[in-house]
RNA sequence: GCCCAUGUAGCUCAGGAGGUAGAGCACUUGCAUGGUAAGCAAGAGGUCACCGGUUCGAGUCCGGUCAUGGGCUCCA
C-alpha cells in the first residue's frame, strides 16, 4: 500500500496509507478526540467528512457546535443565502453576513444588479439547500493560510477583514457545502432547521459602513424554523404598514409634505389642533416646573454662530441667507439665542437656576436621502429649554428633566430607554471638561437608578448628552428626549453670574429637549396609537350622527352644548345612511359617535357608539359631557 | 449625498410586445329619509412628475432633472 505524509495541526508530520480520509486522521488527533469531528482544511483547501487525502497533506482542525437562539439561527441563513448567490451569481465577491436585531443580510459586491426576481430564485436556491441538509463545519486556521486562502479567491473584504483582527486571534472558518466564509461563528450544526425563508430587500450599503467606501449590495432576509412564524412575522409588518404615519397622516388629513418643499411639512386644521395641544400641554408642565418660556428670531447674523461654534461644527447642516450684504443663517439650534437673552442681563448666583423654554423653530440641512415622513425633516419646532445654573446645582437640575421626561412619556404610554453619548471627535474644549460633563450626567443616572447604554464618541461637540429612545408601534426606536450638558457655550461667550464673594463666576448651561421635535413626536404619536389618539388628543373627539335631516338641528344642537364645555364636536349631516356615517367615522378614528334619531330627541338623550368598543348605550347629554370631560382631564389612554 | 425601485384623476391602482387614457372610492347633481362599517343613478375630474431625445406617432422606448419609497451615512 502506498504511504502518504501528513502535517498535523501540533506541526507533527505522520505516515498515514493512500486514500484516508479526513474523519481517519482526526481521530490522531488529540484536540479532535474530545469532539465530534466534522471536517478540515487540508493545504489551505476545504474537504468535508467523507473526502479522502491522497496526498501529502497539511492539516488543520476543527471542532464542533450546536448553538440556539435567534442570532445564531439567522447568521446560519446569512451562510445559506451566500452560499446559494455563490451557485447563481459565481462571480460575486463577499463582504460581511450577520444576522440583526430583524433577520439577517449579506452585503455582496458584484458587477450583476439584483432585481426582486433574483430574490425570489435565491430563495428557491436557499430552500434547495437546506433541503440538502447541510452540516456547517468550523475550522481554525493559522492567519497566513487563511489570508493566502482568501488572496486565492480574490476576496479583497476577507483578506481586509482578516489583516485588521488582532494578531493573537483565532481565525476561524466555516464550511457550508462550496461556500467556505470567514467567521467567528457560532453556528447551527446543519441547515436543516431553516425552514422558513423570506428575503425581504435588496439596499445599497457602503462597505464598512463608510461613505467613502463602495457601496455593495445587501440583501435582507428573516427565516423561521416554522412556516407559520414567518407568516405571522410577515402579518406584523403588514400591520406596521397600515399605522405609518405618512398613510395615516394623509388619510386623517393631518399634515402633507410637497415637492415644493421636501422636508418642509404642512400641518392641516386637524394637525394643528394635536400640534397646539401637545404644545399646551408641554407649556403647562414647564410652568409647574419654574420654567420661563422665551422665543428667539429664526435668522441671526453669521457672527454668532462663528462664536457658538457652529460655523466650525456644524456648517453643513445649516442654511445662510444675505441681508444688506451681510452673513446670516437660519439656525440650526436655539442655544446662542437664549445665551443672548442671558447676556442682556446681570445675572446673581441668587437668580439662578434660569430655566428658559422655547419652542424653537429650526432648520438643518439633511441628506435628501435620509428624509423620512415626520421623523426626519428639514425644518422643525424643538420643544427645547436651556438651563442656567451653579455648578453646584447641576446634579438636581440633570435628575428634574429626567423626572419630566419620565413623567411625559409615561402619560403618553411610551416604553423608552436611554443612552449616554461621550465625546466625539470633532468636538471643543478640555479632556478635563468633558470628563466632569460626562460624569455629571452618569452620576445623575445612577441616583435615578436609570440603565443605560454608552454610546462612545457621539456626543454633541459641545457636551456629552444623555438620549431618551422611544419605542414606537413597530417596534423601531426614535430618538427624542436628550440632555446635554454644556461648559463650552457659556465660556465661549463669556457668561458670567455674580456669586456670593462678590466674584464673576461661569455658569453651566444644560440643554434639553423631552419631545424632541413637535413633528417627529406627532409620528411617533401616529403610530404608537394606529391614529386612534387619546380622546384629550383626538382633533375630532366626537361627531354627532343623525338618522335623518329631520334630527340635524338635534345634532347641532348637542354639538354646541358640548362646544359650551370645551370638546372638539362635529356633527355629519349629509344626506346618508347611519350605516355609512358610522363607517366614515370609524375610519376617521373619532372616538366617541353620537348616533341621535327620533328616540334620542325625545328624551334628549344620544346614543353612544365607541371607538373599538362599539354600542354602549344610551346616555344623557349631561352624563355624557360628564364622562368624555373626566376622560380629558385624566388623558385617559 | 450614495445604491436600488417607483412616479397615470383628490385617494388606491389597471393600462401584454409604442397608435393621443380606464376602474373603484371620494366629489357634484337627482332619487331614496334610511337605526350602528359602503342605498341607487347620472355627471364632472388627467399636458400620464418635469425637461429633452428616438419615431409619422411616446403614458408606453432612451437620456437627464425633481420627488417619493427601501437601505447606507447622519440625526431631534
Amino acid at each position: 500500500m502506498e504511504k502518504i505524509n501528513i502535517k498535523l495541526p501540533d506541526g507533527s508530520i505522520k505516515e498515514y496509507q493512500k486514500g484516508v480520509t479526513v474523519l481517519d486522521v482526526a481521530k490522531d488527533i488529540s484536540e479532535g478526540l474530545a469532539r465530534v469531528v466534522l471536517g478540515a482544511l487540508v493545504n489551505g483547501d476545504v474537504k468535508g467528512l467523507q473526502e479522502t487525502i491522497d496526498e501529502d497533506a497539511d492539516v488543520r482542525f476543527v471542532k464542533f457546535e450546536d448553538k440556539e437562539g435567534k442570532e445564531i439561527f439567522w447568521h446560519t441563513s446569512a451562510h445559506i443565502m451566500a452560499l446559494a448567490v455563490k451557485r447563481l451569481f459565481p462571480d460575486v465577491k463577499f463582504a460581511i453576513g450577520p444576522a440583526i436585531d430583524d433577520g439577517f443580510y449579506y452585503d455582496f459586491d458584484t458587477e450583476h444588479r439584483f432585481t426582486p426576481e433574483d430574490l425570489e430564485m435565491i430563495e428557491q436556491e436557499m430552500e434547495k439547500i437546506v433541503k440538502e441538509n447541510h452540516v456547517l463545519e468550523r475550522f481554525v486556521v493559522p492567519r497566513n493560510d487563511a489570508l493566502e486562502y482568501f488572496k486565492n479567491k480574490q476576496e479583497a473584504y476577507k483578506v481586509e477583514l482578516i489583516e485588521d483582527l488582532p494578531e493573537d486571534e483565532e481565525i476561524s472558518f466555516y464550511k457550508l457545502g462550496e461556500f467556505t466564509d470567514l467567521c467567528a461563528g457560532p453556528h447551527l450544526l446543519n441547515t436543516k432547521k431553516v425552514k422558513a425563508i423570506k428575503l425581504l430587500s435588496i439596499a445599497g450599503a457602503y462597505w464598512r459602513g463608510d461613505e467613502k467606501n463602495k457601496m455593495l449590495q445587501r440583501i435582507y432576509g428573516i427565516s423561521f424554523e416554522k412556516k407559520k412564524d414567518l407568516e405571522e412575522y410577515l402579518n406584523r409588518l403588514e400591520e406596521a404598514k397600515k399605522r405609518d404615519h405618512r398613510k395615516l397622516g394623509k388619510e386623517l388629513d393631518l399634515f402633507s409634505i410637497h415637492e415644493e418643499g421636501p422636508g418642509f411639512p404642512f400641518f392641516h386644521p386637524k394637525g394643528m389642533i394635536i400640534r397646539n395641544i401637545l404644545e399646551d400641554f408641554w407649556k403647562k408642565e414647564h410652568v409647574k416646573r419654574g420654567y420661563g418660556e422665551v422665543k428667539t428670531p429664526i435668522i441671526l447674523s453669521e457672527d454668532l454662530w462663528h462664536q457658538s461654534g457652529h460655523w466650525d461644527h456644524y456648517k453643513e447642516n445649516m442654511y445662510f441667507t444675505e441681508i444688506d450684504e451681510k452673513g446670516y443663517a437660519i439656525k440650526p439650534m436655539n442655544c446662542p439665542g437664549s445665551i443672548l437673552i442671558y447676556k442682556s442681563g446681570l445675572h446673581s448666583y441668587r437668580d439662578l437656576p434660569l430655566r428658559w423654554g422655547e419652542l424653537g423653530l429650526v432648520h438643518r440641512h439633511e441628506l435628501s436621502g435620509a428624509l423620512h415622513g415626520l421623523m426626519r425633516v428639514r425644518s422643525f419646532t424643538q420643544d427645547d429649554a436651556h438651563i442656567f445654573c451653579l455648578p453646584s446645582q447641576v446634579k438636581d437640575e440633570l435628575k428634574q428633566v429626567i423626572d419630566l421626561a419620565d413623567y411625559v412619556y409615561d402619560i403618553f404610554g411610551f416604553k423608552y430607554h436611554v443612552e449616554l453619548s461621550t465625546r466625539p471627535e470633532n468636538s471643543m474644549g478640555t479632556d478635563e471638561q468633558w470628563e466632569i460633563a460626562t460624569n455629571g450626567l452618569r452620576e445623575a443616572l445612577v441616583e435615578k437608578g436609570i440603565d443605560y447604554i454608552v454610546n462612545e464618541g457621539d456626543g454633541a461637540f459641545y457636551g456629552p448628552k444623555i438620549d431618551f429612545h422611544l419605542q414606537d408601534a413597530i417596534g423601531r426606536t426614535w430618538q427624542c428626549g436628550t440632555i446635554q450638558l454644556d461648559f463650552q457655550m457659556p465660556e465661549r461667550f463669556d457668561l458670567v453670574y455674580v456669586d456670593k464673594d462678590n466674584e464673576k463666576k461661569r455658569p453651566v448651561m444644560i440643554h434639553r429637549t423631552i419631545l424632541g421635535s413637535i413633528e417627529r413626536f406627532l409620528g411617533i404619536l401616529i403610530e404608537h396609537f394606529a391614529g386612534k389618539f387619546p380622546v384629550w388628543i383626538a382633533p375630532v373627539q366626537a361627531i354627532v350622527l343623525p338618522i335623518s335631516d329631520k334630527f340635524n338641528d338635534y345634532a347641532y344642537e348637542i354639538k354646541k352644548e358640548m362646544e359650551q364645555k370645551g370638546l372638539r364636536v362635529s356633527v355629519d349631516d349629509r344626506a346618508e345612511k347611519i350605516g355609512y356615517k358610522i363607517r366614515e367615522a370609524r375610519l376617521q378614528r373619532i372616538p366617541y359617535m353620537l348616533v341621535v334619531g327620533e328616540k334620542e330627541v325625545e328624551n334628549r338623550l344620544v346614543s353612544v357608539n365607541k371607538r373599538d368598543k362599539g354600542d354602549i348605550g344610551q346616555y344623557s347629554i349631561e352624563d355624557f359631557i360628564g364622562m368624555i370631560l373626566e376622560e380629558v382631564e385624566n388623558k385617559t389612554r
